[in-house]
RNA sequence: GCAGGGGUACCCGAGCUGGUCAAAGGGGCCGGACUUAAGCUCCGGUGCGUAGAGCUUCGUGGGUUCAAAUCCCACCCCCUGCACCA
């Protein structure tokens, strides 16, 4: 069938939002559910990406409210940022007018998909309404101590014309454009979140995010334990004594030091070598390092390259001088920049001192009394000290030997045990006119001075013009803008032209929320509180945030805490990220590339050889992106979200594939059917009603257990396949009474909404028959705890469906080992003596009888044992009951609670297949369905002999 | 190199607190029913084998166990992130 999907959901979405059911308010008494997604930058429409994360996050929030819950699930827009300016250059308008016009587009798009936000919450953080607050946070954490201004060398963009933080340069590059940054330095503004490294750290063990992105974060962090030791130079430089301070994590191996290196760029190299025959080399090695390109490093990394440096310095635990070098694999911005080198337990340090003929010392043994070998690769873990010359070392192993030394440094005083972390403090400003104004400004008298709190906010001028001719930051040139008054001394002062960095408007946007509509404060203390207690307990975006943004919110959520404004420490409790959404593309297996889809079936633009097709992300370049709002008009967005949750688990990448849209397509019209049907029942009971109903309890239950675990997937598969699976099986087996229908239905329409909202709405409202009907938007399900008797109505059926199976099976090859054509089937069920033992076993097996120990010895006292006749077989069935063989286990392990139900209740066989024999005979195609006890008919073909209790001998005749 | 995640049938994908697992579900394919005919809908089949046996199968090779897709060890391969980080 055909439906008017546009229909139903437009009508929908207006009832919705007239009947204001998405508005959320704290309420203590309620438990509370804060739902949400990275909010998106508004480029323009929205993509297919968008269409996965929103509907992943509308399914959990409609999910939580039909669970009761008091759900917070808002939207809101990043609308600071770049691409606004660069689409204002080319249109010659403002960045603003760009933003607002595409902010409607998107919200078009999703308010059409039926998403269940609050947007009396929405904001987009390009206004003065949400940044003036970016400006006055930034002036707590400035009284805090956590704002710097900083002199330093920083990366630079050329193509975006601004610097970049460390989080935004990936291989030397722009996170933004690609090109190659370059070092240049500026005195810029940092936020001091390496304050915060180690509970950003710590605080990993106990959040729930997943195993990447907690490892990536780490790894980021970069803590490592060691020890900073000084090395005095021997002899003074530029006549004063100096000291080289190096970082180590193997403070064990310091006997073992041969040589000091320093990164060419260290501040101490042009004092040592200035004057000296050494003095050239070293230029050249750095020059060569300052201006090594993201390629040629990645070749010069393979090997080591240094040069001596000409003086010596003092290994202070021994008193040994070492030769001091500069090379080209110490990195400047780690540590101190320099490290002490131990080539007999470093492989970089022995690869340099191979190259350079330098001394090898190994200091450590592998085991315990052991001697200490050169080794190639060298041996680089934790050993036993060996070689010392001093006492009192050798011997120690590992943690015990790194403190042994640590303490011998502290007390001589060249040295400490220390911390270093990859971490850097996070670099703020950008040379950008699309973000936050810096609220600082600069005074002659004065010099950097923050805005006063009521001066704020700091609006961007509307009257600035954009043009590509014009580079650099047109607040710089907007006089209006710069000229100011300095508040302290009233003097004449200019603002600063630095904005912030757009990671600083997500890293609390998710705080904004619980009360966007604040014109006094950011938030409110009660409200953060209330919802953000435990953190928002669902957040969902893409795994590209893993280091940055969620880094930076991590951080805003510690430092406004310690600012007295909330009381939560992480700010996401639970977080999900979703897969790739990936779609066919030409793929050229011997040059391993991708192509643009108009290449599809053409031949490899770079070898000529014909191009396959490969499964890849979907993106612009490769032109296999999907259009949503094309789907949504073919096919409805009800279809739209059930593919996207079927297609895959949240976590997990997704093809494409317009097959399995229509194959969706077609289960929503058969869900439809299904209700159509359902509706127009008359009275009409039969016994499979309440077999219907036990099976719409267990796959409530079974769906409620998925959706919580976010297992959208498998909630789907039990609200839109099973729940349809199990109705055609009531048709098919003669169902079709209308109250029965009507329970069946109403229970299930709530089990459609997190997916597929509208339908599951216009059921709803249907099966009121007039009655005053709650929306189902704000519905909230009763679960059954299970009636006492479900199991064993469902075994009863599955046992059914079991013989029908097995019969099929059987009758396949009873085909080809009879000549004449098969008109019947005669069924024989175990005999009464079978049942009886299964019986006593499954009574023995409740009170956990030891079969093993004292099986046979029962067996032996039941008076059915007194058949002589029968006693190999009693024997042998009394084993498989109990024991089993050695590949199969008995069957009282094996039965499940409902069919040891039906055994032990003494279940007659006989009766549930005769009382469906037409069905039967139906499905397995046979004229004459008969059934009956072993041993109270004749033994038709000689099957009695398989005829076990839930296991009957089959015959066809 | 380090870290994290994976390798399941024709494809995707569940299972992986050991037995009820020849392994859910979907897609594809094959067959049947319905139909003038279907690209529609429904039903069934889809490792080999067989009037119910048995055999082989969950990356490869070992091991533990009465019993392994599941637990342990080694290896191979794929994806993601970081990377001369001292």
């Amino acid at each position: 069938m055909v439906y008017d999907s546009a229909e139903i959901e437009t009508r929908w979405q207006a009832r919705w939002r007239d009947a204001r059911v998405f508005d959320a308010e704290v309420d203590d008494s309620r438990e509370k559910f804060y739902c949400l997604e990275m909010f998106p930058y508004p480029s323009g429409y929205m993509h297919m990406g968008h269409v996965r994360n929103y509907s992943i996050g509308d399914a959990m929030a409609r999910f939580q409210r039909l669970m009761g819950k008091n759900v917070l699930y808002p939207m809101g827009y990043d609308s600071f940022g770049m691409p606004a300016e660069n689409a204002a250059k080319k249109e010659g308008g403002h960045p603003h007018s760009v933003t607002e016009r595409n902010i409607e587009m998107i919200r078009a798009d999703q308010e059409r998909m039926g998403y269940s936000y609050d947007w009396r919450r929405m904001f987009a953080t390009s206004t003065p309404e949400y940044y003036r607050w970016n400006q006055e946070l930034f002036l707590r954490f400035n009284e805090a101590g956590l704002v710097e201004r900083r002199f330093a060398p920083v990366n630079w963009c050329d193509d975006c014309d601004t610097v970049l933080a460390n989080e935004q340069v990936k291989n030397n590059r722009c996170w933004r454009c690609g090109l190659e940054v370059v070092q240049k330095d500026m005195a810029q503004w940092f936020l001091r979140m390496t304050k915060y490294a180690d509970e950003l750290l710590d605080e990993l063990d106990h959040i729930e995010f997943p195993e990447n992105v907690k490892a990536m974060q780490r790894n980021w962090i970069g803590r490592s334990h060691g020890a900073h030791i000084e090395f005095p130079v021997v002899g003074n430089v530029e006549g004063e004594s100096a000291s080289i301070g190096a970082f180590t994590t193997r403070p064990d191996t310091i006997f073992g030091v041969t040589f000091v290196t320093l990164s060419p760029e260290h501040p101490l190299c042009e004092p040592l070598v200035s004057g000296t025959e050494y003095e050239q080399a070293w230029r050249d090695l750095a020059e060569e390092c300052a201006r090594m390109t993201e390629f040629e490093r990645i070749n010069m990394l393979k090997q080591k390259k240094g040069v001596p440096l000409g003086r010596f310095a003092t290994n202070p635990i021994t008193g040994e001088e070492v030769p001091i070098f500069a090379g080209n694999f110490v990195v400047a911005s780690y540590g101190t920049g320099a490290v002490m080198a131990v080539p007999g337990h470093d492989q970089r340090d022995y690869d340099f001192a191979k190259k350079y003929g330098l001394e090898i010392k190994p200091v450590l043994s592998r085991n315990e009394g052991g001697e200490g070998v050169e080794e190639n690769p060298v041996f680089d873990g934790l050993g036993w000290m060996v070689n010392s010359t001093i006492e009192g070392f050798d011997g120690l192993f590992g943690n015990d030997a790194k403190t042994a030394v640590i303490s011998a440094l502290e007390e001589k005083g060249a040295g400490h045990g220390s911390t270093e972390y990859r971490l850097k403090d996070w670099l703020l400003s950008r040379q950008r006119f699309w973000g936050t104004p810096i609220p600082m400004l600069h005074c002659d008298s004065c010099g950097v001075v923050p805005v006063p709190y009521e001066q704020l906010p700091v609006e961007l001028p509307l009257d600035v013009t954009f043009s590509w001719e014009e580079s650099g930051n047109p607040l710089a040139r907007s006089e209006s803008f710069l000229t100011t008054t300095c508040p302290q001394c009233n003097g004449p002062a200019r603002r600063e032209t630095d904005t912030m960095d757009t990671f600083y408007d997500s890293s609390w946007y998710f705080m904004r929320f619980v009360d966007s509509s604040n014109d006094s404060a950011p938030f409110d203390r009660e409200a953060v509180d209330y919802w953000m207690n435990g953190g928002v307990d669902l957040y969902i975006g893409g795994i590209e945030h893993a280091v940055m943004h969620l880094l930076y919110a991590r951080f805003f959520t510690k430092a406004t805490r310690d600012l007295g404004m909330n009381e939560v420490s992480e700010p996401f409790g639970r977080l999900v990220c979703q897969g790739m959404l990936n779609a066919p593309a030409p793929f050229c297996v011997d040059c391993n590339t991708e192509y643009h889809i108009d290449n599809f079936g053409g031949d490899c633009p770079n070898c000529g050889q014909g191009l396959g097709s490969r499964s890849a992300k979907m993106s612009k370049s490769l032109g296999n992106t999907v259009s949503p709002g094309e789907m949504v008009d073919r096919f409805g967005a009800d279809t739209v979200r059930l593919f996207i949750l079927f297609g895959a688990n949240p976590e997990a990448g997704m093809d494409w594939s317009d097959n399995a849209v229509i194959a969706n397509h077609k289960q929503v019209c058969s869900i439809i059917d299904a209700f159509n049907h359902g509706i127009s029942l008359s009275d009409s009971p039969g016994p499979m009603d309440s077999w219907l109903l036990a099976r719409l309890r267990v796959n409530q239950n079974r769906w409620r257990e998925c959706m919580e675990a976010v297992s959208l997937r498998e909630g789907v598969m039990a609200s839109h396949f099973e729940m349809l699976s199990d109705w055609h099986w009531y048709l098919r087996r003669g169902g079709a009474n209308r109250d029965t229908a009507r329970q069946y239905l109403r229970g299930w329409a709530p089990m459609l909404a997190p997916a597929t909202p509208h339908i599951a709405e216009e059921f709803w409202s249907e099966l009121s028959m007039g009655e005053a009907s709650d929306m189902l938007a704000t519905h909230e399900m009763k679960f059954y705890s299970g009636e006492e008797n479900d199991a064993s109505i469902l075994a009863r059926e599955s046992y059914l469906r079991g013989v029908i199976e097995s019969a099929r099976n059987l009758r396949g090859l009873a085909e080809r080992h009879s000549d004449a054509e098969i008109s019947g089937v005669v069924i024989q069920t175990a005999p009464s003596w079978k049942v009886e033992l299964s019986r006593e076993a499954v009574n023995l097996a409740n009170e956990d009888f030891d079969f093993k120990a004292k099986g046979q010895d029962h067996l032996k006292s039941m008076p059915i044992f007194e058949n002589e006749s029968l006693r190999g077989e009693i024997f042998q069935t009394w084993m498989a009951l109990t024991m089993g063989s050695k590949k199969k286990r008995g069957r009282i392990h094996t039965w499940a609670e409902g069919e040891k139900e039906l055994v032990s209740s003494g279940l007659d066989e006989s009766e549930i297949i005769n009382s469906a024999s037409d069905f039967i005979a139906t499905v397995l195609e046979v004229k004459s369905v008969v059934a009956y006890p072993v041993g109270e008919g004749e033994d038709i073909g000689g099957k009695a002999r398989f005829a076990f209790p839930l296991e009957p001998g089959v015959a066809f005749v």
